[in-house]
DNA sequence: TTGAAAGCGCTACCAT
DNA sequence: ATGGTAGCGCTTTCAA
């Protein structure tokens, strides 16, 4: 039953050549006969020969091994589908290049120590991506110290490349720009928490367009992502300024609690009140009224990530690679009355 | 910058002792004096020594890592919250424990093969998780063949043991009964794809309901999870037996096609039409109604699994492990007119 | 083009 | 309780 592990020496002994010749057929590398290259080969596929990777990473110190830091606690990453289809995108991406993804997670949301920690432990992963979120500048400086190639997955105030990200501004801007083209004036934009630099720069693109089509009555507000307080946030925007017209969500986390709260406040989607979110979800598109929103490239966040880590771990050169910002694409459903032949109806 | 790597030898040089005597003091092995032992831990401290965990693994043959089969393409599994959720209890879990998860899942649906072959080439795992789904006789030779320590999350048809599973059957009964209990006798359930055991679990459960409240007008039907065509179905219902008073989802994937068909149909939940639902999604509870569903041990059978694996990976006996059946929760929404002081109004 | 041998950093066994 | 040494299975010089 227990296939016994053939090894280079046994392919080697049966080809009648050296160890060394069978692991240059191995990798492929020049210095072998085309004869003896051809016959080792079929030697290697008869006996069904599987060089051990850890034995070969030991030897040539790599080990086949990225690691991908998503620096949330599970039961967070997981209430979005942001994380895991990245997650996806990568381990595809690496399957393909005959690499195997490592994942390590905070146990307790905030202490991402650990998740450094533990996967750097003992030469594991040739190189890292990181959720740029929350990256501290110790941990930073671990990451250098450590001399270990990494490439972060949206924006850091300190790192000027080897990042990927998506245009959160450029989107936002259309995004906005939809919903005033659809006759909204007075929008409320529920936004993601102050101190992520995406949340940032999606609030200066609703400022942009503030500022461009002249909105007196816009407001901009924040939620946090895991435990989201819309209720309040559109309760106050009533007290304060009377019923908005539109109401923009900064994530898609937020999206079932407003239209919740919408129903509540008795404001019908789209006839009193147009809707808009960042992010895409598959059921947005199942719902009636379908959510007009903005889809991130995930998978080209997650196929450039990946191939900047490949560049970065095989040119020891290190030599940094330039920033890639990706754009969005903007998802028109009829949540913002796209479909709806009357004009908008202004309260 | 680029710190040197310490290793064991040179603790010993400082330490004055053999190679061996560091290395029975970084297992915890005894055969070494306590002031020796303190001595070398003191000294591997101050060094910062972290031992090379793939020289270790060449070594030992052991690597530290379990291996995690998703028998799905990643665009499919990651539609619902059930395999990331037990994806993030099993990293969870394998922290704890030092260790790393290497996640595997195939690059085309059905295509299990080569999640399999990639993640087992190479000795690079010491046991597997997997998810029973689709596994083929063929390719659960094939882990015996490769003499692999494995354990199923899921019931398959050729496994006695090393297993964990949820209590579909019983599940199913309590969530039926609960429906019944609302009032409903005219009972839509729509389950998944046919050849999956957890759905031939469940359809059982809803029978056994069926039976033993003799309700004739209820029927059961089929959609697939990744492409739900439950409009049809619910549209089939009526045509044949007029307007439900109740629909079952077998899935949480169903939820909210089946809630934008019901919509459609002008039945309003719950007043027209009580709905239930297996699985239970973390915005469930946010929607009005609310929604009465089935929440799956997840976090449970992530922790069981990985314990089983240990067990299996430590007893080199490779004793069998007895399969554990872990129950599940109903949660009481309001989709089922739970709230409601008006008795139930049959159409 | 090929072989021989010296590691990679650790574990494991056999002496002492 | 300790040291010495032979691997683990491969890569990587350096000679030939």
């Amino acid at each position: 039953m227990k296939q016994k592990k053939i090894t280079i020496k046994e392919v080697a002994q049966i080809a009648n050549v050296s160890k060394g010749t069978v692991s240059r057929v191995l990798n492929n590398e020049a210095g072998v006969g085309d004869a003896n290259r051809e016959r080792i080969q079929k030697i290697m596929k008869d006996l069904n020969f599987e060089p051990n990777e850890i034995a070969r990473g030991l030897a040539s110190r790599r080990t086949g091994n990225i690691g991908f830091i998503i620096p949330h606690e599970a039961g967070y990453y997981l209430s979005n589908n942001y994380w895991p289809i990245l997650l996806s995108a990568i381990t595809k991406q690496a399957a393909q290049k005959e690499y195997h993804v490592l994942l390590s997670t905070p146990q307790v949301e905030g202490k991402i120590d650990d998740a450094y920690k533990r996967i750097l432990k003992g030469k594991r992963v040739d190189g890292l991506i990181i959720g740029s979120e929350l990256l501290s500048l110790k941990q930073l400086d671990f990451l250098h110290h450590q001399a270990v190639p990494f490439v972060l997955v949206g924006k850091h105030s300190h790192v000027q490349n080897n990042f990927v990200d998506i245009d959160n501004r450029g989107a936002m801007i259309s995004l906005t720009e939809h919903v005033i083209s659809m006759g909204a004036k007075k929008i409320l934009f529920i936004a993601g928490p102050r101190d992520y630099p995406s949340v940032q720069e999606r609030i200066q693109g609703f400022e942009d367009c503030v500022e461009k089509y002249q909105l007196p009555h816009t407001q901009i507000c924040h939620s946090y992502y895991d435990v989201p307080i819309v209720d309040n946030l559109i309760h106050d925007y009533i007290i304060t300024k009377g019923k908005p017209d539109a109401i923009i969500s900064g994530a898609g986390d937020f999206v079932i609690q407003i239209i919740e709260a919408c129903k509540k406040q008795k404001l019908r989607i789209p006839q009193d009140l147009h809707f808009a979110s960042f992010d895409f979800f598959k059921y947005f598109s199942m719902m009636s009224p379908a959510i007009t929103s903005i889809a991130q490239p995930l998978e080209e966040v997650g196929i450039t990530a990946f191939s900047m880590l490949i560049n970065l771990i095989k040119k020891s050169s290190q030599s940094p690679q330039p920033p890639q910002i990706l754009p969005c694409r903007l998802i028109k459903g009829e949540s913002c009355g796209e479909n709806s032949s009357e004009p908008f109806n202004k309260p």
